[in-house]
DNA sequence: GCCATTATTTTCCGCTGTCAATAAAAGAAA
DNA sequence: TTTCTTTTATTGACAGCGGAAAATAATGGC
């Protein structure tokens, strides 16, 4: 059933060859030369990196068929074959799991999702076995070993210890998942911040390739938002970072959960839009399809509900440029089904509030398919792996 | 005069070696023993970058004749001769013009300031040079030569090409001053942000010793702030990071002059200050001194104007924590003269608006000597000294 | 078949930092 | 005084990385 863990190791043993490898995986197949010039490298240093890369698998060689040049040899292409190792990433929220295998190259091959009816860790660590038990069963079938298990979790998480710290939708402190997980599942575990996740795959295989410094903020049930500086993802010295969701806008807002008023969470959150709409409209609303119906059917105050929450998500995307200066902010998240509503909102107040130069960050949408929290999880495990971070490893108990 | 410039090259050809040397600069005195293991090397690698160091003289040995233990050999301490080299730092303001002569420990030899009447680039560098004379002649008192020359400018400066991009307060545009610094002065000139060159003061020398994330907030004319993330001041992709005087805290507060309503700078600003004061007090309030008497005198609603811009820097300052989590915000600048008038309402809004673990960083004030920000100008051109970064030197006319 | 051109590999080579062994500098014990 | 013990510093051998340059490979054009 694929429980067994043949423990395999990454086959790159100086920073150079990570370094090239990396380059490869975000920027597609690339000549030696192309990738030593990307990487700041000599060419022979790629070809000393790449063959043990090339016999082990993760890389293979193609002949450039397409764009041949005219002149002189032409060029193999290297690239890396997702096939060759599969992993799986999977996001735990309040009420459901969802699960995905994917490929070296963070292509998902299968997804799963199941409900989450009892928090407690247990009942949760016996659903997310399952859902990866069935995932591994899915690998049996294309015959190849699954290398690695992520997990992302909202919340307070340690990735270095693989510990939650605090999670509120779950209830939990100080769990240490990931020594959990890797004893039920057999697998080397990585757990991080689901929004961190997340921006581990923008940064090697989205939005985020090539940037040393962007913003990735998530638009949901909460805000939330990662960042990465100088190349890494900032984790903060205490484990938070990135709390944009409680950046006050407004002290005449509304109150928010974390004690304060005006939170961009507190009118920009999906619990904040659907009260307010039942405010202004008087009508019951149970939810956000509701809310964005009612907005859609140009029900009076509806649309103004929307507007307040674009105007919030910009002045905090604002506040992240004036502070930080990422070259790009990258919106996410599930609340952008109802981006239509919002979006000119956020242009305009994020244009606005941004000072100087700050306003020359370019703000992208990127749809966010229900798989792709859990596709940063795999992200965050393929990292682990190819830069052989020591990660939770299943003990003997 | 010492106006020859025999250019001198700091022997660390390796990173290895310019770690150690920056790790026994902020750290004082230390044991080869103790340098390696402060910079994760081993003792071998640190008597060997050690030597040619010691060789130059920017090292020297001293017995630890104070602490020494009981047992076994001796431990050499290895220092910094501060003696060993010396740095002029200039910091230019609208109105006046900011110099020390510092040693290679960044400590002041010497302190003169000029008032500025024309703000032209030409009469700026002509006060400048001459500033910059009168501190080289005290240099040549000491006998010692003068390696280097930083100048910090407010607004958006690119370091990295000695140009001012925007200065508010100067009304520049595109000055590549830096070369011409460089020309008229014959010394390697560093420019840099002065909110930047004070952090790198600090990092080096001061309250962010052995931080690796950080952020200094400065209150005065305006409130300026630098972060240092992954150990690294932050830049900005555009050139402007750390802009927290133009955070919008209160969608209903005052004007600001870039355009929004309530930034941190339109309430906390000694312009918004002084503006408010006259409001509420109904007198004439010339300046901050002027407004810190009033609050000191009791006079009616003067100390709630205080407490109000303490909030604005509070929040300011809650907000970096939510999206960094720094371990330490250090608050300096001119306006700390008041700071007993709004130290409370600082601590307070930022205990409730940090977020989680956000609230265990440690915010710390640190007085400023007039002199502070010429002294960041030289710490930044004793960081491009010590790590060789090329700097603007003087060309041939 | 020869040449120009571009890509890749090979062959040194210098350099860095580690390791393990050794020297040095005490005070303590004999 | 002579040896130990303990801790610090130095030395020399060494493995490995990544670069420069030369050699080799693969083409299309003559």
């Amino acid at each position: 059933m694929g429980s067994t863990s043949r423990t395999e190791t990454f086959p790159a043993h100086t920073p150079a060859a990570s370094q090239i490898f990396t380059t490869v995986l975000s920027h597609g197949p690339l000549t030696r030369l192309d990738a030593a010039r990307r990487a700041g490298l000599s060419a022979a240093a790629v070809t000393k990196a790449v063959r043990p890369l090339l016999e082990a698998g993760y890389l293979v060689e193609d002949a450039d068929e397409a764009a041949r040049p005219a002149l002189g040899r032409p060029a193999n292409l290297v690239r890396v074959d997702g096939g060759r190792a599969l992993f799986v990433g999977v996001k735990v929220t309040g009420d459901e799991i969802i699960g995905v295998l994917t490929d070296l190259c963070c292509r998902i091959r299968l997804a799963r999702r199941v409900p989450l009816t009892d928090r407690a860790t247990r009942a949760v660590l016996a659903s997310a076995a399952g859902l990866v038990q069935e995932l591994r069963a899915g690998a049996d079938d294309l015959g190849v070993a699954v290398l690695g298990l992520g997990i992302a979790v909202s919340g307070d998480v340690d990735r270095a210890e693989g510990v939650v710290r605090y999670s509120p939708f779950l209830e939990w402190r100080d769990v240490p998942l990931a020594e959990l997980a890797a004893m039920t599942t057999g697998l080397p575990v990585t757990l991080d911040n689901d929004v961190r996740a997340l921006t581990i795959a923008e940064q090697w295989f989205g939005a985020g390739v090539g940037l040393s410094d962007f913003a990735v903020v998530t638009v949901g049930a909460g805000i939330g938002c990662a960042l990465v500086v100088h190349g890494q993802v900032v984790a903060g010295a205490h484990g938070v970072a990135g709390e944009i969701g409680h950046v006050a806008i407004d002290p005449a807002g509304p109150p928010c959960h974390c004690g304060n008023r005006g939170c961009v969470e507190a009118i920009a959150g999906d619990a904040a839009i659907v009260a307010r709409m039942r405010e202004v409209t008087g009508r019951p609303v149970a939810d956000t399809a509701e809310a964005v119906a009612l907005a859609h059917q140009g029900v009076a105050g509806a649309r103004e509900v929307y507007a307040r929450a674009g105007e919030a998500i910009g002045r905090g995307i604002a506040t992240v440029a004036n502070l930080l200066g990422p070259e790009r902010v990258i919106i996410s998240g599930e609340g952008l089904t109802a981006y239509d509503l919002f979006a000119e909102q956020i242009r305009d107040s994020f244009g606005a509030a941004a000072f100087g130069s700050a306003a020359q960050c370019d703000v992208q949408t990127r749809p966010l398919p229900f798989e792709e929290w859990a596709r940063g999880a795999a992200a965050a495990a393929i990292q682990s792996f190819i830069t052989s971070t020591p990660t939770h490893r299943p003990g003997k108990g």
